[in-house]
RNA sequence: GCCGAAGUGGCGGAAUGGUAGACGCGGUGGUCUCAAAAACCACUGGGGGCAACCUCGUGCCGGUUCGAGUCCGGCCUUCGGCACCA
């Protein structure tokens, strides 16, 4: 036995054992109770793992091997969401294959986690750019097609022409393209959709049945967002049309005082009077060019242009002027609005920059100030049939909604702010679509027994350029016939979003390896549905929600039997690093102190020239007196800032270098002792050492120095089995509830007593080293080895603890004054009040600060406090 | 602007309405050593006092309570999400 905890021997030996024994091997139709507890499936990047996948896995992990022991069927399985941009990207930088790329970084990912020790059953590894996984991914889609929720669409979508390609809204931000910052505009072109917006009720509903955070639960209600009010049509005067808007307020139909229609609403045209053409048409194009950013910067003063067309307003017959501007979306509710300047801000806004009239209709503000938008009581809001007047707004909008409905010009109507799902991407490295065109342009779907319809070989990944996929290029692929009719036919050359592996993964780990079917029922019934899923927060709303929306769809099919797919969700807390700037210049350094911050830029105190943030990675920063400082200027002190980890703050933690110093059962440690799971905190290396130390100190309970082992079966005093107990306790609850840096304190302080025990008894050493050994496996493993046992001990029963052992029969109470604490006071733990009471009033401090008080209450919280009120 | 989460020592953090700061890092002193590292032991929120102790202290202002980090009302700050959604 070495003398010392060598993590670098022990770690390998048990991951070995593990992979050879199958010892994590999840068994289908166990009658055992089963368990599902899945991770968020890693891209797997070029980089490699970073110190924040294994924060998560660790505590599924610990949660893993803890239900096993409680004797749970336990499916904790891992796999790779491989398609994706950045390897494609490297594809065109590097001409090397894609599918080449993704194999090595499949490999180090799987290496690193791997050396972390996680009780994964390998068997059931998937990898979504795997043929025999996209296969099943064509399939669903079919199933979708088939189910009327697939269509082809003439779309503007977000054209980025530095990528060559279309972004989906969620890869856009403030106008920009997610990676690499590049500019976004927005451009018609034929793409596939999803019909979410077909299942958006049942995906709010279903939130009830979940057991989520209810911050992720509100972000998704407020994606989804749903809003109630009403649809009316108003009559274009001097055409048969009607334009129909809709409302959230149709108690304010009287205050309507003009309308307004996107820009590229459909109307626009037949509207629109020839004097008033050329303004219209100027403005639609300025708003076509506009990029979203654009649109949005320019948010801050209304545009618009009159139509010179005019429409009845239904309630009181007066024709008010319909306008066009951009702040109404095309894509929200009808396109169209009626605008009620006084009780609509945006309305307001217009009405004031061109004169239009505003007609207060509830009363409460001043609408010459400003609009008022709050409810109150209707005026001026009557005519021959139904009058509003009086009435408070909840009661108005029913009564108007309901006379609309008698007249036939409107209806009560519920509206979502979630849009369907543009479901195309215009790259290589993704699913292809089951799909060929005929040359009238009809889709046609491909049978099953086409699939999988992989990826052929190119020569170039470069995009097309016309927003096409690389694949158009590749006529032989391209050209095919239609299965029905023999008739030539073309492949649809969009691929799938990365979203479309990842929506169904957790169903493929039930069944990986069948090419039969997608799974087997009998499997699905079995191990749905998945009892825990913890990824980042980063996913709270597009992954979780299209997963969702799949799985409701499978469920309709009957292909799946729960409504929802993921039972209890927790996010982990996203870890940070430290990274360290200064700015240069003017052709010199700055130190942080010299520069003022103005939003994102920064400008030099003294000169006021812009100046540029430059970092200085972690490992090149000088420190001296505890500050740190750059390695070339020694003067130059650096500014310290906690962010998220990246490649070009310099301040990225790689794993593998904490396993090499410390040991992967110091990393899992310290990755669940940094703070609350769910919390995001920053990454210190230098502390790991604290729990580093603490392994090697519960080695050095069972080794001593010479590397003899130093357990007995000696009885043990009662205080250590006591302080088992408690630990026991305290584990056990705090594992459960997934507050694992608690339970590690406890562990801590365990072996912090035990060491100052002169004894080693086997009867409290045993059941602890059970109690580390979801969180510290190999060291437990190696320990409950040198105990004497042959097999491991991952399915071992979970210890328990005597509820009797966990109290003291002599407990110390504090004695309070005014609610000061002043003494404390030994007591029998089950002693009365009136005891109490007595031994805490004859202590001599106690004592001599009554002296001269009258007493008026006296509390007593039995085993917690004795309070003493006086005057 | 709207929605959500969070503000506690030098740092990460802990506290069913009941002794604020468990556990860990860092720091100080000590043991061992020729010396150092490692390990072990003790102390470590601020102020005051030789000491027993006293006093202040959980972002800010109020409130409820015998007692508030915790509950209630009103702010401030930071982070995350959404943002012309009619």
């Amino acid at each position: 036995m070495p003398k010392e905890y060598n993590p670098s021997v022990i770690e390998p030996k048990w991951q070995r054992y593990w992979e050879e024994n199958k010892t994590f091997r999840a068994v289908d139709f166990d009658p055992r109770p089963k368990y599902y507890i899945l991770d968020m499936f890693p891209y797997p990047s070029g980089a490699g793992l970073h110190v924040g996948h294994p924060e998560g896995y660790t505590a599924t992990d610990i949660l893993a091997r803890y239900k096993r022991m409680k004797g749970f069927n336990v499916l904790h399985p891992m796999g790779w969401d491989a398609f994706g941009l950045p390897a494609e990207q490297y594809a065109i930088d590097t001409g090397t294959h894609p599918a080449i790329t993704t194999q090595r970084n499949i490999e180090t990912f799987k290496r690193q986690i791997q050396s972390l020790g996680f009780s994964y059953d390998w068997d059931r590894e998937v990898n979504t750019t795997d043929p025999g996984y996209y296969k099943w991914t064509q399939w669903i889609f079919l199933q979708l097609y088939h189910r009327g929720l697939a269509y082809v669409a003439e779309v503007p979508v977000n054209w980025c022409p530095a990528l060559g390609t279309v972004l989906a809204n969620e890869e856009v931000i403030d106008g920009r393209s997610e990676r690499g910052g590049h500019p976004v505009i927005r451009k018609p072109m034929r793409q596939w959709m999803l019909k979410i917006t077909a299942y958006a009720e049942r995906l709010l509903e279903d939130l009830d049945l979940v057991e989520w955070p209810e911050s992720i639960k509100e972000m998704q209600r407020n994606w989804i967002g749903r809003s109630i009010g009403a649809e009316v049509d108003f009559p274009v005067q001097g055409h048969s049309a009607n334009i129909r808007v809709f409302t959230t307020r149709p108690d304010t139909l009287f205050g309507a005082t003009y309308m307004v229609l996107a820009p590229e609403h459909p109307l626009v045209e037949l509207i629109t009077t020839p004097e008033q053409r050329p303004a219209v048409q100027a403005y639609q194009e300025a708003a076509a060019r506009k990029s979203d950013m654009d649109r949005t910067e320019l948010a801050k003063e209304k545009t618009g242009v009159f139509t010179g067309g005019y429409a009845i307003n239904p309630v009181n017959g007066k024709p008010i002027p319909i306008w066009v501007a951009d702040y109404v979306l095309v894509s929200y509710g009808t396109g169209a609005i009626m605008a009620v300047p006084a009780h609509d801000e945006r309305d307001w806004e217009l009405a004031r920059k061109f004169g239009l009239p505003i007609v207060e209709v509830v009363a409460g503000g001043n609408v010459e100030e400003a609009a008022y938008t709050g409810n109150g009581t209707n005026v001026n809001s009557a005519n021959d049939e139904v009058s509003l007047n009086g009435l408070e707004t909840p009661e108005a909008k029913e009564k108007i909604t309901e006379w609309l409905e008698a007249k036939g010009i409107g209806k009560k109507a519920v509206n979502y702010r979630l849009r369907d799902w543009l479901f195309s991407r215009q790259r290589y490295w993704g699913e292809p679509f089951p799909i060929v065109f005929r040359e009238d342009g009809t889709p046609v779907p491909l049978p099953e027994e086409y699939l999988p319809i992989t990826l052929p070989e190119v020569e170039s990944y470069q995009p097309s350029g016309t927003g096409e996929s690389p694949l158009a290029t590749i006529e032989e692929w391209v050209n095919t016939t239609d299965p029905e009719t023999g008739h030539p036919a073309r492949r649809e050359t969009n691929t799938m979003p990365q979203w479309a592996g990842s929506c169904w993964y957790y169903l493929r780990y039930l069944d990986p390896k069948n090419d039969q079917a997608a799974w087997e029922p009998a499997k699905e019934k079995y191990w749905m549905p998945v009892d825990l899923y913890v990824g980042g927060a980063e996913h709270a709303v597009l992954h979780l929600l299209y997963a969702r929306f799949w799985h409701k769809v499978l469920f309709d099919a009957g292909l799946v039997s729960t409504p929802e797919p993921f039972m209890r969700l927790v996010n982990q807390g996203m870890i940070l690093g430290f990274s360290y700037r200064y700015y240069t210049a003017d052709g010199r350094p700055w130190s942080y102190k010299e520069v003022r911050l103005e939003g994102e830029s920064a400008y030099v105190k003294e000169t006021g020239s812009l100046a540029n943030a430059v970092y200085v990675p972690l490992s090149e920063v000088v420190w001296r007196d505890e500050k740190p400082y750059h390695p070339e200027y020694p003067e130059l002190e650096l500014e310290e800032l906690t962010e998220k980890m990246s490649k070009s703050r310099g301040n990225v933690v790689n794993p593998d270098d904490v396993v090499r110093e410390h040991g992967a059962d110091a990393l899992r440690l310290y990755e669940m002792f940094l703070g609350p799971l769910e919390a995001v905190k920053p990454w210190n290396t230098k502390t790991v050492s604290g729990v580093s130390r603490f392994l090697a100190r519960t080695w050095r309970l069972f080794f001593d120095e010479q590397g003899n082992f130093t357990v007995t079966d000696d009885p043990a005093p009662d205080a250590l089995m006591r302080l088992l107990h408690r630990t026991i306790k305290k584990v056990s609850q705090d594992t459960e509830a997934m507050d694992f840096n608690t339970a590690i304190a406890a562990m801590m302080t365990f072996v912090n007593e035990v060491t100052k025990s002169p004894v080693r008894p086997r009867s409290v050493l045993e059941p602890f080293v059970l109690l580390l050994s979801p969180y510290a496996p190999h060291l437990a493993e190696e320990l409950w080895e040198a105990l004497g046992h042959k097999e491991t001990l991952a399915y071992e029963p979970w210890p328990t603890w005597d509820e009797a052992l966990t109290v003291e029969a002599l407990i110390t109470m504090p004695v309070q004054v005014n609610g000061k604490v002043r003494a404390q006071v030994e007591v029998p733990a089950d002693a009365d009040k009136e005891t109490v009471l007595a031994i805490a009033k004859d202590h001599d401090r106690i004592k001599a600060i009554l002296e001269n008080k009258i007493l008026v209450k006296e509390v007593v919280v039995p085993g917690r406090i004795v309070n003493l009120v006086v005057k």
